[in-house]
DNA sequence: CCTACCGATCGGTAGG
DNA sequence: CCTACCGATCGGTAGG
């Protein structure tokens, strides 16, 4: 029988009587991101509760103690989902980057963005309804204190007289912006129906986000 | 010992040595009614599979064999609540009779009519919510066929070319009107948190339907 | 509508 | 002494 033995320097090992080459993760770092990674997709097909620490570790290949070597417990595995790996992390950049010397052109630059991020994860939503629904969103509290302080900046600039904005409050801007968002993928999940016309499906959140500009209803009125 | 003893009609009975009145439930529909009662309020605080039917047992007080006198199943009490409890119920009437002769007037008296309907059962949206998350939105079908019919008959005659709205296939503005509902329920839950800004909360339905409207954007450009 | 109970599985932890 | 992980099992609970 071969054994696993490591090498003095610890960053490569013999197995199986080959020599592997170095890795850039460490064993330790890599069975952390199986887990990671298989909860997320669990917790997105079944929910939390519904997913057990037993089907985790079958299937991310790691005995189910030792899960508890990297996590305290199911709990915070889905922190560390919520608030680390949040598609947040990566759209507050891209807004903050978004092109745009009006405001029409600076949202529809941050609509595209975000979908080509979020095309990435395409059930990222499903994760905060989870939170939502799992655990009557206890875990935001973290993530507005993180999000919140850097939203108000981006938006400043376009809050000046003639930005071309309806005067309202900023916070209301930014709600009514992320709820227009969030009803665009809310209502494109819903409306996922092969009996339903193919016009609720084919949508784009351009189309979407052109009506958030500028309403439902004709301009020369 | 007192014993709990039936009278012959099984309309009333002798308890405690004391005979009960006629109620006017009979007792199977009382229970089944307590039992969907303490589910759906199970439900909404702790999501589906987190929901245990002794505990439904226990907090509706039938033993946890009885439930299943009146459900096949956890699942069938959970498709009571989503298809026969579920609020478009009421809110389809309420969009038909909304009063209007313009689509802004038609849009603002729907939008009041159901937040007095949904001020009713606050967080009618967590039981989608956990629809989505947890069934993967599999009994939306039987909604969608019930619904859907008599959707389009209610906006056909705001569709007309001097109607005002803009021209769109009509799945399209059912999609943004029910997207907007939506949206405005879920950011409010979303940032009904004591840190965040005032501002934040304090929007109205009807502020947020006057921007489904007529955008964010000032109309004289 | 209840008591008693099933096969199995739950989240988490023991010693090695 | 560290890490990553094992096989086995803990006390309780799941839906039925």
């Amino acid at each position: 029988m071969f054994k696993k033995r490591y090498n003095k320097n610890e960053r490569s090992f013999t197995y199986f009587g080959e020599t592997m080459p170095e890795i850039p993760l460490s064993k330790g770092k890599r069975t952390r991101l199986a887990i990671e990674e298989t909860a997320y997709k669990l917790f997105l097909e079944q929910g939390y509760s519904a997913t057990s620490m037993r089907q985790i570790s079958e299937e991310a290949g790691v005995a189910l103690g030792g899960i508890y070597n990297h996590f305290k417990g199911k709990d915070e595995i889905f922190q560390e989902l919520i608030i680390d790996q949040h598609p947040y992390i990566k759209i507050l950049p891209i807004i903050q980057d978004a092109p745009g010397d009006n405001i029409d052109e600076f949202i529809r630059n941050s609509a595209r963005g975000i979908q080509e991020e979020l095309g990435r994860h395409p059930d990222f939503i499903k994760l905060m309804f989870i939170e939502i629904v799992e655990f009557n969103g206890k875990h935001f509290q973290k993530l507005y204190e993180s999000i919140f302080p850097k939203t108000l900046p981006i938006l400043q600039r376009f809050l000046s007289s003639d930005s071309g904005v309806r005067e309202m409050p900023l916070p209301q801007l930014i709600r009514l912006f992320v709820g227009s968002i969030m009803s665009f993928y809310i209502t494109e999940f819903l409306m996922t129906n092969p009996e339903l016309p193919a016009e609720l499906r084919e949508m784009s959140l351009e189309t979407y986000m052109e009506y958030f500009l500028y309403g439902i209803l004709e301009r020369n009125q």
